[in-house]
DNA sequence: ATGCACCTTGTAGCAGCTACAAGGTCAAGC
DNA sequence: GCTTGACCTTGTAGCTGCTACAAGGTGCAT
């Protein structure tokens, strides 16, 4: 197939797709006479296990990872296991990151009585430390 | 001030201070006679609001309008609280996303009851849509 | 023959820094 | 007086993960 069906079929951009090629997470394809990249169902299947690990929030780099692991059908599958957690884990932690910013603007938002941006506790909030009255 | 005491009074790398005033968010300091940048406290209290902003997660391009309001007293400060909603928001649906994330991590996890790779769930399930048994 | 959709490469841009390199300045210590 | 070292200056390039061109080649229908 074209880099144009598996674009399609994936629900990735052409250009995407050639970066991936470009970055090592994608194998070369084949080319055609007329030099087009000719893909395979493999290609097809890789592709989409980027995506889809790429849409759990793994980096490119665990996803290099997790692609390496799982060319070794023999291997233990605990590194695959420790890289899911640790993403786990991230994302957890990203998690509680924009939970307190949520509650930081959630009370910013409520601190403001004024009308006139001078008045605007805001304002004020922003500029200084959060020490308020 | 110069622009490493400004730096530490900030917890602000130089380089990035340097990159505030290259991006206009942060206005160009006066000079010495040897070509050190000489800030002003009104200097500090900017840099301080940016960082506040920014550790909120207000995007440059709102900190630029944050800044440009917060120096217009007379002016209604309905359009700073809509940043702040705005940004709320932003924080909101990107928690939302976070959330489905982990929870389909968490799955992932549970899935595993293998040993190696190649009868891993995980790896199974990266690679083909989501449609399991 | 002409048009059009597709493909190719290469380059540059986005955010928001960060990290050099190559050099200038200043105070302290000997 | 001179060196050392911490600071400062500019400019440029790198990071992540794409995305958007531009300038040209190819394949097929009309
Ligand atoms: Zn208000
Ligand atoms: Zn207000
Ligand atoms: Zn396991
Ligand atoms: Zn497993």
């Amino acid at each position: 197939m074209r880099i144009g069906e598996l674009a399609q079929a994936t629900g990735t951009k052409a250009e995407t797709i050639r970066y991936y090629e470009r970055a090592g997470i994608l194998p070369a394809a084949d080319r055609t006479d007329s030099n087009y990249r000719d893909y395979s169902d493999e290609h097809l299947a890789t592709l989409t296990f980027v995506r889809r690990a790429r849409a759990l929030g793994f980096s490119m780099a665990q996803v290099r990872e997790l692609l390496a692991l799982s060319d070794h059908d023999d291997k233990p599958c605990e590194n695959v296991d420790q890289l899911v957690r640790q993403q786990l884990s991230e994302v957890d932690s990203k998690i509680a990151d924009l939970t307190a910013l949520r509650e930081e603007l959630g009370q910013l938002l409520q601190s403001c009585e004024a009308d006139r941006i001078g008045d605007c506790r805001i304002v004020e909030s922003l500029s200084a430390s959060r020490a308020r009255p």
